[in-house]
DNA sequence: GATCCACTTTGATCTGCATCATAGCAGCCC
DNA sequence: GGGCTGCTATGATGCAGATCAAAGTGGATC
């Protein structure tokens, strides 16, 4: 895949910290060109794991098209869904050799990558792309620890209006629909993936989401499609204060 | 307060990024001499709010003896606790205005900080306090995210046994006391607060420990000095595969 | 020692979600 | 069409942990 592959679409790397010559304001010079060198493109298909929790990893990359999730598992097969990968978002840890979680593509996935080692070489040259993951990785954290409140204190139908405001909220940043027109999105994960990153069972997600749509808080087209009336309405079964955007 | 204070032990700076003169052993030059100059201390006592959500912080900090808790609060008063901050963690955002959670020191403490600016400043001029802060907010993601786990996917019981071998674990690195002896430990929280972390009622808290205790996977002295006989066993009811060391 | 207060323990009961079970539905292949 | 397969919905039941209530504990203060 290049860059001239119809599913490439430059902006999603807008946000990412390797930011790529058609969409970075800031440099201009060589360190682009040498970016622009480095990177390769990898795709998987749906279902199709990116790497296994342990496995050394030796590049890091962020999503061009597609989903992807980060899972921990516990022996008795027990999984909790820790972070969802949407397209601009990055994935690996410059200075760490192994993947700490499992990373599956939920759908066909295409990545930008980056060997590690050339990656961290650049890095110590280039300090915005360093303060850049800084701030990246600070968000990340802000957004776990936001998830913790969920995961540890919120209702089953509470968590299950956060889900759908933060993926239509992020799906209308995305296609930069930032208006106050009723957020429409098609849910990126099964039932059952939502009960993994819920921390609920597939049969509650069901039921709850049920429930939202005959109370009037989302509309339903097929299983996947959502269409949200009133998005305050939402936040407000969310259990919300902040009305800041929860970066995923 | 000052170096010479008693309550001060240079150990504990030893993993934060700011690294001072009498334990840095990367540094030698002029930057450590400028980190000197730049920093003061704040003491807080028992119960007092460092910061609150939302407020601004125009500093970065680490803590030198005592503990502080990370906590996020809902409108109706539901509450989590997203981190736990023991000697030489560090607390600030470098290029974030605002605080993201309010910061509560739950016993005496001391932190050793440093104005955010200058502090910036100085980053950008020393390239490795920053990759040093990225290492540990990577380290503060991941200890985030195996909380996800526990918070989503644990029982009431493995809950805390986690919370016992954490802290357990903590207090012995920090002794140095790297051996295979039982480990022996003051718990740091109240019933209250151990409630909050792992997203349980303080009456469940008291319950599960008194189970452990019955149980011998722990012993209890008073109501918060706590001995390991069996740390693998703890480990097990934890439901911990990883035996590596979780940072929180 | 007596009183107080914050914290903790333990018991009784309730409930939200898990678990178990079954059926509906859409896409796909033959 | 018919049968298969993966996903979803919904009903019946059970249980872990919440909630409500009361009593125990230990340290501080007088």
């Amino acid at each position: 895949m290049d860059l001239n592959d119809t599913r490439f679409n430059p902006q999603n790397c807008g946000s990412c910290p390797i930011r790529h010559r058609a969409v970075c304001a800031r440099c201009d010079g060589d360190e682009l060109d040498l970016l622009e060198t480095m990177k390769f493109y990898r795709s998987f298909e749906a279902g199709q794991t990116v790497i296994w929790s342990g496995d050394r990893m030796d590049f890091v990359a962020s999503v061009v098209t597609g989903i992807a999730t980060l899972t921990q598992t516990m022996e008795d097969g027990r999984r909790q869904m820790v972070g969802l990968l949407l397209p601009s978002d990055f994935v690996g840890r410059p200075g760490r050799d192994s993947a700490p979680y499992d990373v599956t593509a939920t759908t066909d996935l295409v990545m930008c990558c980056f060997r590690r080692k050339p990656f961290e070489e650049m890095m110590v040259r280039t300090p915005h792309v360093g303060q850049r993951l800084l701030e990246m990785t600070l968000d990340e954290l802000d957004a776990a620890r936001e998830w913790m409140l969920l995961l540890g204190r919120k209702t089953a139908r509470e968590k299950i209006a956060s889900l759908m405001a933060i993926i239509g909220r992020r799906d209308a940043a995305l296609r930069l629909k930032g208006g106050k027109a009723p957020l429409v999105f098609d849910l990126p994960l099964t039932r059952e993936a939502m009960a993994d990153y819920l921390g609920l069972t597939l049969e509650t997600v069901s039921r709850q989401i049920s429930a939202l749509r005959r109370d009037g808080v989302i509309e339903l087209e097929g299983k996947r499609h959502v269409l949200v009336p009133d998005l305050d309405r939402l936040l407000e079964e969310a259990g919300d204060d902040t009305d800041g955007g929860l970066v995923v």
